[in-house]
DNA sequence: AAAAATCTACGTCTTTATACTTAATAAATA
DNA sequence: TATTTATTAAGTATAAAGACGTAGATTTTT
């Protein structure tokens, strides 16, 4: 049936908002790619007229906004794939906000866009979720690589509790040297890498070798 | 020089690539784009002719191409940089291959987009790494997302190396638990985790609890 | 110049981990 | 049914790590 339906590019949509004009800016955007595909589009105001709907019709995909008052975008989203594991939904928002983007992809979300979306780009985003793929409008995807990004530049910090010495010793640690070995590269004492190492589990706060070994992967001593 | 030139909104850019086809595409993007900024457009069919230009005139944006006969783009962006560290780049490339958007930005790329960029997009590209941001298009962010993701799915593969139970203790190995705690904590003899930890250490190929501790971020037993 | 931090190192003791072997029982697989 | 794998457990050692404290020499900071 939803294959089918994608062969006929016919797309039947439930658009969830609860803002009457939003739900008709994305009706007539539909409208004006219909040279392209034919939609069958429903709409729904809350969560809980979305799921009457969903249990009604059959839909292939379903935009679903993220700001909305009673159900939330997100556990809209939930209860629906507890409905129908296998509908497609677009994630949509006004603003490009990570917490709002993870939340919603967490849910089960398989596209975000914004609510500035041209209809040339929303067709595309819909046949990206349709061909199970995720999709994402350029300004959440960037935002998503730079929250990535930023994951990994926390290491600045690290030069304020470690010493230069003291993070090479970690490193070495890391890398499965035991004491006597990393003494032995360094040209020192084996006890004075014990006093290092005992130290780094002080400064770093940690029990043993394994909270280093986590500890080194945080501050990115560690590749991959 | 760079600032003022922004505030008037002029753009001094220097176009690099091999094919006049494609410089002559970009120039004409840029007088379409008239009415919000002023290029001054320069261009250079090498990395060589683009390494004399940058000695002589001082400009704000070098746009360059992947695909370079003789000199490629990967070094003509490191050797743009060696000359004007602050100079913006921005990549281009037919395709969004992985590896070159990579190769790129380790080179020293601000940003990286396709060839059929539209002119507004190149123009909202060209303001964003002008303010010290990264751009990509949005084929591109995909990607590089969909690899960042890809990365972390390899953890299929560990349920072909240990058992549930070695699992187990691995993540609590993991959480700074000693074998004893372990032990206490699943009602089995301390000498049982003993030897999971030994199997452990012989399935994983690792030396001791760090090797164990980075096995276990590598099958994502480990959020972060 | 004085104070603080870093790097070095040792003593002593306890706890944990690592190595290698054997082995019973249950469960899964061939 | 026979064989392999998983799970459990112990014996016996040695190696390594972890927890205290102390302390001199050097470097950095105030």
């Amino acid at each position: 049936m939803n294959s089918n339906s994608r062969i006929k590019e016919t797309i039947n949509l439930l658009i969830i908002d609860d803002h009457k004009m939003v739900r008709e800016g994305l009706k007539i955007m539909m409208a004006s790619l219909k040279n392209s595909v034919h939609f069958n589009v429903q709409e729904a105001e809350s969560g809980k007229e979305a799921l009457t709907k969903i249990n009604r019709f059959n839909f292939d995909v379903a935009i679903v906004d993220y700001q909305m008052p009673g159900m939330s975008g997100v556990e809209t989203i939930q209860r629906i794939l507890r409905l129908k594991p296998h509908l497609k939904i677009l994630a949509l928002s006004n603003y490009d906000e990570l917490s709002y983007i993870e939340s919603m992809m967490d849910a089960g979300a398989n596209g975000f866009v914004l609510k500035n979306i041209e209809p040339g780009e929303m067709l595309k985003a819909l046949r990206t979720i349709l061909s199970n793929k995720i999709y994402y409008c350029n300004d959440v995807s960037i935002k998503i690589i730079e929250a990535a990004e930023n994951k990994n530049t926390q290491k600045v910090q690290l030069e304020k509790i470690l010493s230069t010495r003291e993070t090479e010793v970690l490193r070495m640690i890391a890398m499965e040297m035991t004491n006597d070995e990393i003494a032995q590269k360094l040209f020192l004492s084996k006890r004075t890498i014990d006093t290092h190492r005992q130290n780094l589990i002080n400064k770093l706060n940690v029990k043993n070798t394994a909270g280093l070994v986590k500890a080194a992967y945080k501050f990115n001593l560690i590749e991959q």
